[in-house]
DNA sequence: ACACGTTACGCGGAACGTAAGAATT
DNA sequence: AATTCTTACGTTCCGCGTAACGTGT
């Protein structure tokens, strides 16, 4: 699991749509597939219901939005203060 | 600023010790050098006062530790709760 | 047949280890 | 001089893009 990962997570499942969100991230569609399965084999977890015509968030995906946007708040939030410490 | 990363930093400045936290975090002292520089660059701060004789945080560096632990913490437990929903 | 997600595959960059170098005490 | 961190360098692994393929409607 890594802030990359959460981050493209977070684009899918708020598009509904991996296309949308692909270009969304400035990368291609394939990458973003091959990450968000990445994402699911180290959770041991299926995130999306896949389908030509609709991509939906599974209980587990759910669950794992909020902890997303927790986690990516925090992470950003964290540069912000350490960088306000100062530059050295 | 990736996990992996963050791990490792929290490694280092529990040790302060760049051996010692290395031989705990299986990995070379070489590797965990370049990391923590790496980490230090993205976030453009120095995170640690090195000498051979001691290595101590800035404060910038315990500003970072603080928010570590509770990213890392907040990760396992996001890893813990979305598994717990069920494995598919 | 079309729209969309997924494999297949090759490339470039990042992480790691070994070996050699600098620095403080 | 010894211990410790760092730089140099070659290798391996990972993320990305292009192209080709599968799948459901």
């Amino acid at each position: 699991m890594e802030f990359r990962q959460l981050g493209y997570f977070v684009a899918v499942a708020e598009e509904r749509h991996f296309g949308r969100a692909a270009r969304r991230l400035y990368v291609t569609g394939p990458s973003l597939s091959q990450q968000i399965q990445a994402l699911e084999r180290d959770l041991h977890v299926t995130l999306f219901e896949r389908s030509p015509r609709s991509v939906v968030l599974t209980p587990a995906g759910e669950v794992l939005l909020q902890h997303a946007h927790v986690l990516l708040a925090r992470a950003e939030r964290a540069r912000d203060e350490v960088r306000s410490v100062g530059p050295l």
